[in-house]
DNA sequence: TTGTAAGCGTTATCAT
DNA sequence: ATGATAACGCTTACAA
C-alpha cells in the first residue's frame, strides 16, 4: 500500500536505526549526538540509516532524559501589539540561532491568566521565561514562587523588587525628552495621559514629564495628569478633560492613548498641531500614517527583544536600559513662525 | 537558610510526594489525575501535600508517557502582521480553553525556515500544525512528509493539494467585490497589485478580479496587473507604472502595497479618491488612519484563527470559507456628484 | 569503540 | 482501593 514504509510508520525511534543496524541503541544516540567516541563508519552508517527511516528526534524523551529543554517561553500582554510582536520577534531571532524555541502566551492584561501562563511554561519546564507583566499583575513575589529557580528576564514592564535581568525603556529621560520638545514648541500648558501608576515603566513616565517641567519652571499640576488605560477610547476621554482644563498639549504614555485625544480635538475642531501639541510613546505604525501624523517617544521593541534573549543566554542578572528616542511628526510641530 | 523547603528544591515529583505520604506514585499519579478509582481521603490527602509541597506536574515526562503532547505548533510568515497575529490570538483562544498550549515559530517567508519550524514541532511531537505557509514556500508535499501523520490544519494560505482541513478567506468573491465597487464609482481603467501567484490566495484575488472586469464588459488587461511581493516598497513601484499605464485605479490584494501605491500618487499629485480610486486587502490598523482613509477589502482573522483551531480539535478535514467584507472608506469612494 | 543498564517522571496494566 | 512493574525514547556512566 505504502511505498515508503518507513515514513508511514512515522515514529521512528534510535532503537529501530539500532536493531536495523545491528547495533545498540547507545551507539545510535552517540552517532547521532556527535559524540566522538563512535566509529567513523558506524557514525556513515547511523546517519544514513536514520535519514533512510526518516527519523527525525524525540525531543520530549531527550529533554525528560537530559532534564532540561530548549524552549523559551514568552509572555506578554498581547501579541497583537506591535511593540510586543516586535520584542518577540527579535527574542526569537537570537534565541532561534542559539537552538531555543519559543513558547508564546499573551495575558490579555490578566493578572489571572498570567499566573496560569507562568505556571503552565514551569510545568513544561522550559529553559526560561521573558516576562511583560500584565499591568494590574500580582507582585513579583508571586512570580517568583510560580517560577522557582527557572531563569526569569523581565522586559518593559518589569517589577523592580523582583531579582534578576530586566531589560527596561529609557522611560523617564524618554518623557523628560518628549516634554521638553513640547515646551520648547511654545506650548505651556502640557498634560499627561499616564497610565497605570501600578506600573513601574509609566511611573517612570510621568516622572520625566515632571521634571521637564519643572525644569523649566512650570508647576506641576496633578489635575492634568490623566491616570488611565492607555487606549484609544480612554485616550479620548483624556482629551476632552486636556481641553475642558484648558490644556494646550499632552505627552501621552501610550501611542493609542494619544490617537484618542486627537479623536476628541479633532471633534472640538481644536487644530493640531497649531493649537495643540500631541506626544505619544511607542512607535507603532499607525502613527506615522494619520493626519497630522504621530509625533512619539519611539522604543526599540526588536532590540529589547534581542536583549532579554542575550539576558536569558548570558544568564544575566543586571538591568539593561534601551533607549528611547523622539520621533518629532506633525502632531507636536507648530509652523515656524515663532 | 530556607524557609520553605518544599519550594527551594524546585523539583517536587509525584514519588516525593508519594514517599511522604508512605503510599505509591500509581496512588498519587491516580489521584491528581481524577481517576475515581482512589479513596477520597486518600485524594484529599495527595491533594493537600501536593500543595504543600508546591508540586507542579512535569508534563514532558506525562506527554511522553502518553505519546502525546497538549501542544499545537502554529507557523506563519510574520507575527507582527496584524492579520497573522489576530489569527494566533483567535486560535490561542480556542486552544486554550480545550487544555492546550500554542508554540509560535515565524518563517519571515522564507521556505528554509519553514521547513525548520515543521521539522522543529514534529520533533516536539506535537498535537498538530496550524499553517499558513510562506509565500514561496514549498510543495504540499513535501509539508506532508515532514509532518507525517501530525494533524494538519492550513489556513489563509494554503496548498491546494494537500488533503487535511484548510479554513480560507472568500478571495475570489472579496476581491470581486472589491472590483465591483471601484467599477460602480465610475473608474474604468483598474490595475491590480496581485501579488505572488505561487499562492493560491493570490490566485484567487487576481481571478475575482478578473471575473468583475469581465461581467463589466471591460476587458482584462495583463499589462496592468502587477505581480509583485504586496509589501510598501512594491506597492509604490507598482502606483508608479500603473499611472505611467493610465490607470485611474487600484485593486491591491495587500494592505501594505495599497499603502505603497498611495504614496506614489500622493507623489505625483494625483488626487485620491477623486482622480484614482484604491481598495487594499486586510483590514490592518492603519487602513482606517491614514489619509486618505484606505478602503479595504477586510478579512477576519481572529474567527480564522478561531476556525483552524475548531477544524484541529474537531479533526475535520474539509475545507471552511471564512468571508471577507468590504469596508469602504474614503480611498474609493469619489464625491457624490454624479 | 561499543555494549550494558539505569533512570528522567509519568502513566497504564495487571495483580492484590 | 492500592501496589508492583514496565514502559515511553532518550542519554550517560560504567563496563568491556
Amino acid at each position: 500500500m505504502c511505498k515508503r514504509l518507513y515514513l508511514c510508520s512515522d515514529m521512528v525511534t534510535i532503537t529501530d536505526i539500532a536493531t536495523a543496524l545491528g547495533i545498540t541503541p547507545s551507539t545510535v544516540s552517540r552517532a547521532l549526538a556527535g559524540n566522538p567516541r563512535v566509529k567513523e563508519d558506524t557514525r556513515r552508517a547511523v546517519e544514513e540509516k536514520a535519514r533512510e527511516m526518516g527519523y527525525e528526534p524525540n525531543v520530549v524523551a531527550s529533554n525528560l532524559r537530559k532534564g532540561q529543554s530548549r524552549i523559551v517561553g514568552i509572555v506578554v500582554p498581547r501579541i497583537h501589539r506591535e511593540f510586543f510582536s516586535n520584542v518577540i520577534g527579535g527574542a526569537e531571532n537570537v534565541l532561534n540561532q542559539a537552538g531555543y524555541n519559543v513558547l508564546i502566551c499573551q495575558t490579555l492584561e490578566s493578572a489571572e491568566a498570567e499566573v496560569k501562563a507562568l505556571r503552565t511554561l514551569k510545568n513544561y519546564r522550559v529553559a526560561g521565561v521573558l516576562l511583560s507583566h500584565a499591568i494590574n499583575s500580582l507582585s513579583g513575589n508571586h512570580v517568583r514562587e510560580i517560577l522557582g529557580t527557572t531563569p526569569l528576564v523581565q522586559f518593559d514592564r518589569v517589577f523592580p523588587d523582583l531579582p534578576g535581568a530586566k531589560i527596561v525603556g529609557a522611560n523617564c529621560e524618554g518623557a523628560f525628552q518628549a516634554t521638553m520638545h513640547l515646551i520648547s514648541e511654545r506650548y505651556r500648558r502640557i498634560g499627561t495621559i499616564a497610565g497605570y501608576m501600578s506600573s513601574q515603566a509609566y511611573v517612570e513616565r510621568l516622572a520625566g514629564y515632571r521634571l521637564a517641567l519643572e525644569s523649566a519652571g512650570i508647576p506641576y499640576d496633578p489635575s492634568i495628569v490623566y491616570e488611565n488605560a492607555i487606549v484609544r477610547e480612554t485616550g479620548y476621554e483624556a482629551g476632552l478633560k486636556a481641553i475642558e482644563a484648558g490644556c494646550d498639549a499632552l505627552y501621552s504614555a501610550g501611542a493609542f492613548s494619544a490617537l484618542g485625544a486627537i479623536d476628541a480635538l479633532k471633534e472640538k475642531g481644536i487644530r493640531v498641531p497649531e493649537d495643540f501639541g500631541v506626544v505619544g510613546t511607542s512607535n507603532e505604525g499607525f502613527t506615522s500614517l494619520m493626519t497630522p501624523s504621530l509625533s512619539t517617544l519611539g522604543q526599540h521593541p526588536f532590540e529589547m527583544g534581542e536583549a532579554a534573549a542575550r539576558a536569558f543566554l548570558a544568564g544575566s542578572s543586571g538591568t539593561e536600559v534601551i533607549p528611547m528616542e523622539l520621533i518629532v511628526r506633525q502632531s507636536s510641530k507648530r509652523s515656524n513662525n515663532g
